[in-house]
DNA sequence: GCATGATCATGC
DNA sequence: GCATGATCATGC
């Protein structure tokens, strides 16, 4: 066998290599013929293992590239308005339910395959073939300790889940960056798990698209910092020893947003990034709109986001996005409640794009991708004088069995839509969790649709209602 | 008092 | 200019 153009120990060197594919495709670089004459099958990530680095995995479990401990990973990415974003999820390996659980973090197959990445982000584009996919960023990539942290939980929290016997239970939003995302054809790739003789559907272990975007962005900016290993060790001393220390990594340049959590010294021995964020609001429970803001000499101004400023001084990040919750696609959520204890208003989402609801599916959709993120509700009630006191915070993530009814309410307005009927959709009336409710700027502010003619625009709604039960249990 | 339709304020 | 989050207005 001829020898590797690289020295298959050191990660730098196979960077080095990869890079060489920067700009171009996987044709342009080793040319048609090599292409026409492989027998074999596979994506554009087996193709390159066996084509461009002519390299073969010498173990199923563990990285790509063994003797460096590098795991190659590519990952599409398309160009919008606002430059280039993830196209999908990153996915890793398949959670083994009867497996992964013997494991402590540091042993398991997703650290022992995934600490040390090549990522290679290739840009999209519908009509090509995977050899004509243009590589746009090449890099290696670890996990600041920060992230570490929360990705470490986050294996944790699946792993319990798996414990209780609840694998069947399992959503993306259960996470902030490591998710348990669906693999399979479909909904029939079931496996067995070792706690319940419930058949769960089959997972892997995946890193939310959102937080990919930070990777990107970060990328085309070529920042550079060395990585902090006391935090690593921190975050993996209650286990066995990391494996080999690696050199560089690329820095989150922040410009846009701030992070809730700089170091992770800040946590307490057991404390997830969930518990420190309830904590935060602690000290504030009860208190006024102006009495926090007094309290934090905050300048929230007197619009309709005030409670959404104030939610963010308490986090400790004023003027702009919160950085975790951008990476990890939460979906911060502030309510008024009554003095009653119910909610004045339902909770509108985004306008309902008719022209791409006809031909969407449902784990594609708009609606499916918003209700499994993860949410992070504030809530405000009104005392007896009217004024506003923070009440309580929490995490949640929509129940699977109101997925189902989330899926019936965006079938029936997707056929409604497909069939050129503009009313009759879901009402509060129904009583069935969700409505459809215009939204614009007024009643002449119209959208086109697949056939052409203009409707007025509406959105999503949840049901006040529902939002009402999810605080009085949590 | 609530359901539904309509529209405002802000930020990107 | 427009989408989003928030809220108002009307009528039953």
């Amino acid at each position: 066998m001829e020898p590797v153009p690289f020295d298959k120990t050191n990660p730098k060197s196979i960077e080095a290599y990869a890079e060489r594919l920067l700009n171009k495709s996987l044709k342009n670089v080793i040319g048609e013929d090599a292409i026409q004459t492989y027998s074999g099958k596979g994506k554009l990530g087996q193709l390159l293992e066996d084509l461009y680095f002519k390299y073969k995995p010498n173990s199923i479990s563990g990285p790509d590239f063994a003797e460096a401990g590098v795991e190659l990973k590519t990952t599409p990415i398309k160009e919008t308005r606002s430059g280039f974003v993830s196209k999908e999820r990153l996915v890793f390996n398949i959670i083994n339910y009867n497996e992964e659980y013997k494991n402590t973090f540091t042993n398991s197959s997703f650290w022992k395959k995934n600490q040390l990445l090549l990522l290679m982000f290739y840009l999209y584009e519908q009509e090509k073939l995977d050899i004509d996919y243009v590589f746009k960023i090449i890099r290696l990539w670890q996990f600041p300790a920060t992230d570490l942290k929360i990705i470490k939980d986050d294996w944790q929290k699946i792993i319990a889940k798996i414990k209780a016997g609840k694998a069947h239970e399992l959503s993306e939003g259960d996470t902030i960056y490591l998710g348990a995302c669906t693999k399979g054809a479909n909904a029939s790739s079931l496996r067995a798990q070792p706690f319940s003789d419930e058949m769960a559907m089959q997972r892997a272990f995946s890193l939310k698209s959102k937080y990919l975007n930070f990777i990107i962005e970060k990328s085309f900016r070529k920042e550079k910092i060395v990585i902090d290993y006391n935090e690593y060790d921190r975050i993996l001393n209650d286990e066995n020893a990391l494996g080999e220390r690696r050199a560089e990594y690329w820095k989150l340049n922040l410009n846009e947003v701030e992070p809730i959590v700089k170091s992770v010294n800040e946590y307490e021995i057991g404390e997830t990034f969930e518990d420190l964020v309830i904590k935060k609001f602690k000290p504030y429970i009860g208190l006024s709109h102006t009495e926090i803001i007094d309290t934090l000499n905050l300048n929230p101004g007197n619009s309709k986001q005030i409670s959404n400023a104030i939610a963010r001084g308490i986090l400790g990040v004023r003027k702009k996005k919160i950085e975790e919750f951008e990476k990890a696609d939460i979906e911060m959520k502030t309510v008024k409640l009554e003095k009653s204890g119910s909610l004045k208003e339902s909770m509108s989402f985004a306008q309902i794009q008719y022209k791409e609801i006809v031909s969407e599916g449902w784990e594609e959709s708009y609606w499916f991708n918003t209700l499994t993120k993860r949410f992070f509700f504030v809530i405000f009630q009104k005392d007896k004088e009217n004024v506003l006191r923070l009440k309580k915070v929490f995490f949640w993530t929509m129940p699977s069995k109101d997925l189902i009814t989330a899926e019936e309410f965006w079938n029936d307005t997707k056929s409604k839509i497909r069939n050129n009927h503009f009313d009759n959709f879901y009402k509060i009336s129904d009583n069935k969790i969700f409505h459809v409710r215009p939204k614009g700027a007024d009643s002449a502010d119209l959208m086109e649709t697949s056939f052409g003619t203009f409707e007025k625009k509406k959105s999503y709604w949840i049901n006040s209602s529902y939002i009402k039960e999810i605080i009085q249990h949590n």
